[in-house]
DNA sequence: TAGCATATAGACCGATCGATCTACTGGCAA
DNA sequence: TTGCCAGTAGATCGATCGGTCTATATGCTA
Protein backbone atom coordinates (compact mmCIF):
# COMPACT_ATOMS: atom_id res chain seq x y z
CA UNK A 1 0.00 0.00 0.00
CA UNK A 2 2.60 2.28 1.05
CA UNK A 3 6.18 1.99 -0.51
CA UNK A 4 7.95 3.79 2.12
CA UNK A 5 6.47 0.85 4.41
CA UNK A 6 8.65 -1.61 2.96
CA UNK A 7 11.57 0.43 2.82
CA UNK A 8 11.69 2.69 5.67
CA UNK A 9 13.59 1.62 9.45
CA UNK A 10 11.78 -0.27 12.03
CA UNK A 11 10.89 3.07 13.68
CA UNK A 12 8.94 4.37 11.30
CA UNK A 13 6.91 0.69 10.23
CA UNK A 14 6.47 0.94 13.48
CA UNK A 15 4.52 3.65 13.70
CA UNK A 16 2.43 3.25 10.29
CA UNK A 17 1.60 -0.32 11.57
CA UNK A 18 0.55 0.97 14.47
CA UNK A 19 -1.13 3.82 13.36
CA UNK A 20 -3.37 1.15 10.93
CA UNK A 21 -3.72 -1.24 13.98
CA UNK A 22 -4.47 1.07 16.61
CA UNK A 23 -7.69 2.52 14.71
CA UNK A 24 -9.28 -0.71 13.17
CA UNK A 25 -8.65 -2.99 16.25
CA UNK A 26 -8.66 -0.83 19.44
CA UNK A 27 -6.07 0.28 21.92
CA UNK A 28 -6.42 -3.83 22.52
CA UNK A 29 -4.40 -4.59 19.99
CA UNK A 30 -1.30 -7.14 20.97
CA UNK A 31 2.08 -6.40 20.50
CA UNK A 32 2.81 -9.65 18.73
CA UNK A 33 0.24 -8.47 16.25
CA UNK A 34 2.02 -5.18 15.56
CA UNK A 35 5.69 -6.59 15.26
CA UNK A 36 3.29 -9.04 12.31
CA UNK A 37 2.10 -5.95 10.53
CA UNK A 38 5.29 -3.99 10.71
CA UNK A 39 7.72 -6.89 9.93
CA UNK A 40 9.77 -5.78 12.87
CA UNK A 41 11.71 -7.50 15.14
CA UNK A 42 10.11 -7.58 18.61
CA UNK A 43 13.41 -6.19 20.60
CA UNK A 44 13.44 -3.09 18.32
CA UNK A 45 10.22 -2.17 19.18
CA UNK A 46 11.34 -1.70 23.40
CA UNK A 47 14.18 -0.26 22.08
CA UNK A 48 12.82 2.95 19.45
CA UNK A 49 10.25 3.08 21.82
CA UNK A 50 10.18 1.90 25.28
CA UNK A 51 7.38 -0.13 25.44
CA UNK A 52 4.07 -0.40 23.60
CA UNK A 53 2.62 2.79 25.99
CA UNK A 54 5.37 4.58 24.23
CA UNK A 55 4.55 3.13 20.71
CA UNK A 56 0.67 4.29 21.21
CA UNK A 57 1.70 7.74 22.77
CA UNK A 58 4.32 8.68 19.47
CA UNK A 59 1.51 6.94 17.10
CA UNK A 60 -1.15 9.53 18.56
CA UNK A 61 1.86 12.94 18.79
CA UNK A 62 2.23 12.04 14.60
CA UNK A 63 -1.71 11.72 13.41
CA UNK A 64 -2.42 14.63 15.72
CA UNK A 65 0.20 16.59 13.15
CA UNK A 66 -2.06 14.24 10.30
CA UNK A 67 -5.09 14.76 11.82
CA UNK A 68 -4.44 18.83 11.80
CA UNK A 69 -3.00 19.26 8.50
CA UNK A 70 -6.02 17.99 7.18
CA UNK A 71 -8.34 20.04 9.03
CA UNK A 72 -6.39 22.91 7.87
CA UNK A 73 -6.55 21.24 3.93
CA UNK A 74 -10.75 20.63 4.55
CA UNK A 75 -11.15 24.15 5.26
CA UNK A 76 -10.57 25.16 2.03
CA UNK A 77 -9.27 28.20 0.51
CA UNK A 78 -10.50 31.26 -1.36
CA UNK A 79 -13.85 30.93 0.29
CA UNK A 80 -15.32 33.63 2.90
CA UNK A 81 -14.29 32.65 6.50
CA UNK A 82 -17.70 31.57 6.92
CA UNK A 83 -17.80 29.34 3.99
CA UNK A 84 -14.55 27.94 4.83
CA UNK A 85 -15.82 26.66 8.28
CA UNK A 86 -19.12 24.89 6.59
CA UNK A 87 -16.34 23.50 3.45
CA UNK A 88 -15.20 21.53 7.08
CA UNK A 89 -18.22 19.82 7.38
CA UNK A 90 -18.21 18.85 3.82
CA UNK A 91 -15.23 17.47 4.18
CA UNK A 92 -16.62 15.51 7.65
CA UNK A 93 -19.70 14.07 5.47
CA UNK A 94 -17.27 12.37 3.17
CA UNK A 95 -15.36 11.29 6.04
CA UNK A 96 -17.48 9.74 8.34
CA UNK A 97 -19.18 8.13 5.04
CA UNK A 98 -16.49 6.27 3.95
CA UNK A 99 -17.31 2.32 5.15
CA UNK A 100 -13.43 2.22 7.10
CA UNK A 101 -14.49 4.61 8.95
CA UNK A 102 -14.73 3.85 13.21
CA UNK A 103 -14.84 7.23 14.82
CA UNK A 104 -12.54 9.52 16.44
CA UNK A 105 -9.26 7.63 17.11
CA UNK A 106 -8.61 10.03 20.87
CA UNK A 107 -11.65 9.30 21.85
CA UNK A 108 -11.00 5.47 21.53
CA UNK A 109 -7.94 5.67 23.06
CA UNK A 110 -8.82 7.52 25.70
CA UNK A 111 -11.62 5.11 26.69
CA UNK A 112 -9.75 2.15 25.83
CA UNK A 113 -6.89 2.94 28.60
CA UNK A 114 -8.77 3.71 31.95
CA UNK A 115 -5.50 4.43 33.52
CA UNK A 116 -5.87 8.12 34.31
CA UNK A 117 -1.28 8.70 33.84
CA UNK A 118 -0.93 6.59 30.97
CA UNK A 119 1.00 8.97 28.43
CA UNK A 120 -1.51 8.46 25.67
CA UNK A 121 -3.83 10.73 27.68
CA UNK A 122 -1.33 14.17 27.04
CA UNK A 123 -1.61 13.28 23.46
CA UNK A 124 -5.34 13.35 23.38
CA UNK A 125 -5.56 16.89 25.29
CA UNK A 126 -2.98 18.70 23.61
CA UNK A 127 -4.67 17.51 20.22
CA UNK A 128 -8.17 18.60 21.32
CA UNK A 129 -6.52 21.79 22.68
CA UNK A 130 -4.87 22.39 18.87
CA UNK A 131 -8.47 21.23 17.35
CA UNK A 132 -9.86 24.28 19.74
CA UNK A 133 -7.23 26.38 18.91
CA UNK A 134 -7.83 26.38 14.83
CA UNK A 135 -11.78 26.46 15.61
CA UNK A 136 -11.17 30.09 17.39
CA UNK A 137 -8.46 31.29 15.10
CA UNK A 138 -11.15 30.19 12.06
CA UNK A 139 -13.71 32.38 14.02
CA UNK A 140 -11.49 35.47 14.73
CA UNK A 141 -10.92 35.47 11.30
CA UNK A 142 -14.75 35.36 10.44
CA UNK A 143 -14.99 38.95 13.13
CA UNK A 144 -17.32 36.48 15.40
CA UNK A 145 -18.70 38.76 18.45
CA UNK A 146 -17.58 35.42 20.97
CA UNK A 147 -15.21 33.51 19.03
CA UNK A 148 -14.40 31.27 22.28
CA UNK A 149 -17.82 30.35 22.86
CA UNK A 150 -18.55 29.48 19.53
CA UNK A 151 -15.70 27.50 19.25
CA UNK A 152 -17.18 24.98 21.93
CA UNK A 153 -20.11 25.28 20.35
CA UNK A 154 -18.28 23.86 16.94
CA UNK A 155 -15.79 21.80 18.67
CA UNK A 156 -18.92 20.05 20.32
CA UNK A 157 -20.52 19.29 16.62
CA UNK A 158 -17.88 18.31 15.72
CA UNK A 159 -17.68 15.34 18.08
CA UNK A 160 -21.16 15.19 17.93
CA UNK A 161 -20.78 14.20 14.52
CA UNK A 162 -17.59 11.66 14.71
CA UNK A 163 -19.84 9.97 17.27
CA UNK A 164 -22.99 9.80 15.54
CA UNK A 165 -21.00 8.72 12.23
CA UNK A 166 -19.64 5.68 14.14
CA UNK A 167 -22.41 4.45 15.36
CA UNK A 168 -24.66 4.85 12.50
CA UNK A 169 -22.80 6.74 9.23
CA UNK A 170 -25.69 6.36 6.80
CA UNK A 171 -27.14 8.97 8.18
CA UNK A 172 -25.02 11.73 7.43
CA UNK A 173 -24.57 13.53 10.55
CA UNK A 174 -22.00 16.07 9.20
CA UNK A 175 -24.90 17.70 7.03
CA UNK A 176 -27.29 17.29 10.34
CA UNK A 177 -23.91 19.56 12.27
CA UNK A 178 -23.80 21.91 8.79
CA UNK A 179 -26.97 23.10 9.26
CA UNK A 180 -26.39 23.84 13.21
CA UNK A 181 -23.19 25.35 12.66
CA UNK A 182 -24.47 27.73 9.99
CA UNK A 183 -26.84 29.09 13.05
CA UNK A 184 -23.57 29.08 15.07
CA UNK A 185 -21.09 31.28 12.57
CA UNK A 186 -24.28 34.01 12.49
CA UNK A 187 -25.18 34.26 16.10
CA UNK B 1 -23.18 0.84 49.51
CA UNK B 2 -26.94 -0.84 48.18
CA UNK B 3 -28.40 -2.95 50.48
CA UNK B 4 -29.87 -5.18 48.19
CA UNK B 5 -26.56 -6.02 46.49
CA UNK B 6 -26.00 -8.59 49.83
CA UNK B 7 -28.48 -9.94 50.41
CA UNK B 8 -29.88 -10.54 46.46
CA UNK B 9 -28.87 -13.61 44.43
CA UNK B 10 -25.73 -14.19 42.50
CA UNK B 11 -26.94 -13.32 39.26
CA UNK B 12 -28.30 -9.75 40.67
CA UNK B 13 -24.82 -9.34 42.43
CA UNK B 14 -23.08 -9.93 38.79
CA UNK B 15 -25.62 -7.53 37.36
CA UNK B 16 -24.83 -4.63 39.58
CA UNK B 17 -21.14 -5.37 39.92
CA UNK B 18 -20.54 -5.58 36.33
CA UNK B 19 -22.03 -2.18 35.70
CA UNK B 20 -20.31 -0.69 37.93
CA UNK B 21 -16.70 -1.82 36.63
CA UNK B 22 -17.41 -1.97 33.06
CA UNK B 23 -18.20 1.79 33.47
CA UNK B 24 -15.33 2.76 35.74
CA UNK B 25 -12.63 -0.26 33.96
CA UNK B 26 -13.78 0.03 30.93
CA UNK B 27 -15.12 -3.10 28.79
CA UNK B 28 -11.60 -4.77 29.29
CA UNK B 29 -12.01 -5.85 32.69
CA UNK B 30 -11.60 -9.13 33.88
CA UNK B 31 -13.76 -11.72 35.02
CA UNK B 32 -11.85 -12.48 38.21
CA UNK B 33 -12.46 -8.65 39.15
CA UNK B 34 -15.86 -9.04 38.36
CA UNK B 35 -16.67 -11.61 40.60
CA UNK B 36 -14.87 -10.57 43.32
CA UNK B 37 -16.58 -7.10 43.27
CA UNK B 38 -19.98 -9.27 43.10
CA UNK B 39 -18.65 -11.73 45.76
CA UNK B 40 -20.29 -14.45 43.04
CA UNK B 41 -18.16 -18.03 42.59
CA UNK B 42 -16.81 -17.81 39.27
CA UNK B 43 -19.28 -21.19 38.15
CA UNK B 44 -22.26 -19.16 38.80
CA UNK B 45 -21.40 -16.36 36.38
CA UNK B 46 -21.46 -19.16 33.40
CA UNK B 47 -24.07 -20.67 34.50
CA UNK B 48 -26.38 -17.12 34.42
CA UNK B 49 -24.84 -16.04 31.60
CA UNK B 50 -22.92 -18.19 29.94
CA UNK B 51 -19.90 -15.96 29.82
CA UNK B 52 -18.75 -12.57 29.90
CA UNK B 53 -19.80 -11.75 26.55
CA UNK B 54 -23.59 -12.66 27.56
CA UNK B 55 -23.03 -10.51 31.33
CA UNK B 56 -21.57 -7.88 29.07
CA UNK B 57 -25.06 -7.57 26.70
CA UNK B 58 -27.26 -8.10 30.02
CA UNK B 59 -25.49 -4.99 31.94
CA UNK B 60 -26.52 -3.10 28.51
CA UNK B 61 -29.70 -4.51 28.73
CA UNK B 62 -30.78 -3.43 31.99
CA UNK B 63 -28.88 0.10 32.70
CA UNK B 64 -30.90 0.98 28.98
CA UNK B 65 -33.94 0.55 31.01
CA UNK B 66 -32.72 2.53 33.24
CA UNK B 67 -31.33 5.13 31.49
CA UNK B 68 -34.03 5.72 29.20
CA UNK B 69 -36.09 6.17 32.70
CA UNK B 70 -33.50 8.29 33.52
CA UNK B 71 -34.29 10.72 30.41
CA UNK B 72 -38.16 10.00 31.17
CA UNK B 73 -37.73 11.91 34.30
CA UNK B 74 -34.93 14.57 33.39
CA UNK B 75 -37.52 15.69 30.86
CA UNK B 76 -39.57 17.47 33.69
CA UNK B 77 -43.51 17.34 33.73
CA UNK B 78 -45.81 20.02 33.81
CA UNK B 79 -43.88 21.66 31.15
CA UNK B 80 -44.67 22.73 28.03
CA UNK B 81 -42.99 20.03 25.17
CA UNK B 82 -40.45 22.68 24.76
CA UNK B 83 -39.70 23.34 28.39
CA UNK B 84 -39.26 19.64 28.52
CA UNK B 85 -36.79 18.84 26.21
CA UNK B 86 -34.76 21.67 27.18
CA UNK B 87 -34.96 20.72 30.82
CA UNK B 88 -33.33 17.62 29.80
CA UNK B 89 -29.90 19.41 28.73
CA UNK B 90 -30.13 21.49 31.86
CA UNK B 91 -30.07 17.60 33.83
CA UNK B 92 -27.37 16.24 31.63
CA UNK B 93 -25.06 19.80 32.70
CA UNK B 94 -25.13 17.92 36.06
CA UNK B 95 -24.98 14.81 34.67
CA UNK B 96 -21.65 15.60 33.11
CA UNK B 97 -20.42 18.07 35.61
CA UNK B 98 -20.37 14.96 37.98
CA UNK B 99 -16.58 14.01 38.83
CA UNK B 100 -17.14 10.28 38.32
CA UNK B 101 -18.97 10.73 34.85
CA UNK B 102 -16.87 9.24 32.28
CA UNK B 103 -18.85 9.40 29.16
CA UNK B 104 -21.48 7.42 27.43
CA UNK B 105 -21.70 3.82 28.35
CA UNK B 106 -22.42 2.35 25.09
CA UNK B 107 -20.30 4.13 22.92
CA UNK B 108 -17.37 2.84 25.00
CA UNK B 109 -18.61 -1.11 24.49
CA UNK B 110 -18.80 -0.54 21.25
CA UNK B 111 -15.46 0.76 20.87
CA UNK B 112 -13.78 -1.83 23.57
CA UNK B 113 -15.30 -5.07 21.55
CA UNK B 114 -14.25 -4.39 17.75
CA UNK B 115 -15.76 -7.79 16.93
CA UNK B 116 -18.60 -7.09 14.71
CA UNK B 117 -21.21 -9.57 16.08
CA UNK B 118 -20.39 -9.32 19.72
CA UNK B 119 -23.93 -9.48 21.33
CA UNK B 120 -23.24 -6.02 23.06
CA UNK B 121 -23.96 -4.36 19.78
CA UNK B 122 -27.30 -5.60 19.14
CA UNK B 123 -28.01 -3.93 22.13
CA UNK B 124 -26.41 -0.32 22.15
CA UNK B 125 -28.18 -0.43 18.66
CA UNK B 126 -31.95 -0.92 20.26
CA UNK B 127 -30.44 1.92 22.79
CA UNK B 128 -29.75 4.33 20.49
CA UNK B 129 -33.30 3.37 18.83
CA UNK B 130 -34.93 3.86 21.96
CA UNK B 131 -33.26 7.77 22.29
CA UNK B 132 -34.25 8.20 19.05
CA UNK B 133 -37.87 7.31 19.45
CA UNK B 134 -38.38 9.43 22.51
CA UNK B 135 -36.91 12.39 21.10
CA UNK B 136 -39.31 12.08 18.06
CA UNK B 137 -41.84 11.18 20.49
CA UNK B 138 -41.58 14.92 22.42
CA UNK B 139 -40.81 16.84 18.85
CA UNK B 140 -44.24 15.82 17.69
CA UNK B 141 -45.56 16.56 21.09
CA UNK B 142 -43.96 20.34 20.46
CA UNK B 143 -45.53 19.54 16.77
CA UNK B 144 -42.41 20.35 15.26
CA UNK B 145 -42.58 20.72 11.65
CA UNK B 146 -40.02 17.79 11.02
CA UNK B 147 -39.95 15.59 13.95
CA UNK B 148 -37.46 12.73 12.48
CA UNK B 149 -34.90 15.82 11.50
CA UNK B 150 -35.02 17.24 14.21
CA UNK B 151 -34.30 14.10 16.30
CA UNK B 152 -31.15 13.91 14.56
CA UNK B 153 -30.23 17.12 15.35
CA UNK B 154 -30.77 16.82 19.23
CA UNK B 155 -29.32 13.61 19.19
CA UNK B 156 -26.04 14.82 17.27
CA UNK B 157 -26.20 17.35 20.37
CA UNK B 158 -26.75 14.69 22.74
CA UNK B 159 -23.80 12.22 22.34
CA UNK B 160 -21.79 15.51 21.50
CA UNK B 161 -22.65 16.64 25.27
CA UNK B 162 -21.48 13.36 26.60
CA UNK B 163 -18.11 12.87 24.58
CA UNK B 164 -17.85 16.04 25.36
CA UNK B 165 -18.28 15.97 29.12
CA UNK B 166 -16.03 12.72 29.16
CA UNK B 167 -12.89 14.83 28.08
CA UNK B 168 -13.29 18.37 29.53
CA UNK B 169 -16.47 18.26 31.88
CA UNK B 170 -15.19 21.64 33.54
CA UNK B 171 -16.45 23.36 30.34
CA UNK B 172 -20.49 22.72 30.64
CA UNK B 173 -21.09 21.28 27.46
CA UNK B 174 -24.49 20.68 28.25
CA UNK B 175 -25.11 24.59 28.47
CA UNK B 176 -23.37 24.99 24.87
CA UNK B 177 -25.79 22.15 23.65
CA UNK B 178 -28.84 23.51 25.30
CA UNK B 179 -28.85 26.81 23.20
CA UNK B 180 -28.76 24.74 20.16
CA UNK B 181 -30.93 22.31 21.07
CA UNK B 182 -33.33 25.46 21.71
CA UNK B 183 -32.50 26.72 18.01
CA UNK B 184 -33.19 23.42 16.75
CA UNK B 185 -37.22 23.15 18.43
CA UNK B 186 -38.03 26.91 17.04
CA UNK B 187 -36.33 26.08 13.47
C1' DT C 1 -35.29 -37.98 55.82
C1' DA C 2 -33.64 -38.31 51.15
C1' DG C 3 -32.72 -36.11 47.01
C1' DC C 4 -32.10 -32.40 44.01
C1' DA C 5 -31.02 -27.74 42.59
C1' DT C 6 -28.17 -23.92 43.50
C1' DA C 7 -24.62 -21.92 45.56
C1' DT C 8 -19.37 -21.33 46.97
C1' DA C 9 -14.34 -22.17 46.83
C1' DG C 10 -10.71 -22.75 44.23
C1' DA C 11 -7.62 -25.74 41.37
C1' DC C 12 -6.66 -26.03 36.73
C1' DC C 13 -6.63 -25.47 31.48
C1' DG C 14 -4.59 -23.50 27.15
C1' DA C 15 -4.01 -19.10 25.22
C1' DT C 16 -2.32 -14.66 25.22
C1' DC C 17 -0.55 -10.58 27.38
C1' DG C 18 3.71 -7.17 27.66
C1' DA C 19 8.42 -7.55 28.40
C1' DT C 20 13.27 -9.43 28.64
C1' DC C 21 16.67 -12.26 27.08
C1' DT C 22 20.33 -14.71 24.06
C1' DA C 23 22.14 -15.68 19.57
C1' DC C 24 22.92 -14.37 15.13
C1' DT C 25 23.37 -11.28 10.78
C1' DG C 26 24.60 -7.48 7.79
C1' DG C 27 26.68 -3.13 6.87
C1' DC C 28 29.52 0.62 7.94
C1' DA C 29 33.55 2.94 9.89
C1' DA C 30 38.08 3.06 12.20
C1' DT D 1 40.44 -6.49 8.67
C1' DT D 2 38.49 -5.63 12.85
C1' DG D 3 35.08 -4.01 15.78
C1' DC D 4 30.86 -1.97 16.60
C1' DC D 5 26.02 -1.30 16.12
C1' DA D 6 21.37 -1.66 14.68
C1' DG D 7 18.64 -4.97 13.20
C1' DT D 8 16.21 -9.89 12.99
C1' DA D 9 14.58 -14.26 14.94
C1' DG D 10 12.67 -16.40 18.47
C1' DA D 11 12.88 -18.68 23.12
C1' DT D 12 11.37 -17.56 27.47
C1' DC D 13 9.48 -15.11 31.53
C1' DG D 14 5.67 -14.25 34.99
C1' DA D 15 1.12 -12.54 34.91
C1' DT D 16 -3.38 -12.57 33.42
C1' DC D 17 -6.99 -13.78 30.26
C1' DG D 18 -11.77 -16.38 29.68
C1' DG D 19 -13.46 -20.76 30.64
C1' DT D 20 -13.98 -25.59 32.67
C1' DC D 21 -13.47 -28.59 36.23
C1' DT D 22 -14.09 -31.16 41.01
C1' DA D 23 -15.46 -30.94 45.61
C1' DT D 24 -18.25 -29.16 49.12
C1' DA D 25 -22.06 -26.63 51.47
C1' DT D 26 -26.76 -25.07 51.87
C1' DG D 27 -31.65 -24.98 51.52
C1' DC D 28 -35.97 -26.39 49.70
C1' DT D 29 -39.15 -30.02 48.56
C1' DA D 30 -41.13 -34.53 47.72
Amino acid sequence: MNGKAETAGPRERLLLAAERLLYSRGGSVGVSALLEEASVARRSLYEHFGGKDGLVAAVLRRTADEDLAWYECALGDGDSPRGRLLTLFDRLDELVSDAGFRGCRYLAIDLAFADRDHPAHAETDAYRRRIRALLVRELEALGHARPEHAAEQLHLLLEGTLVMGATQNHQHPARVARDLAAIVLDG
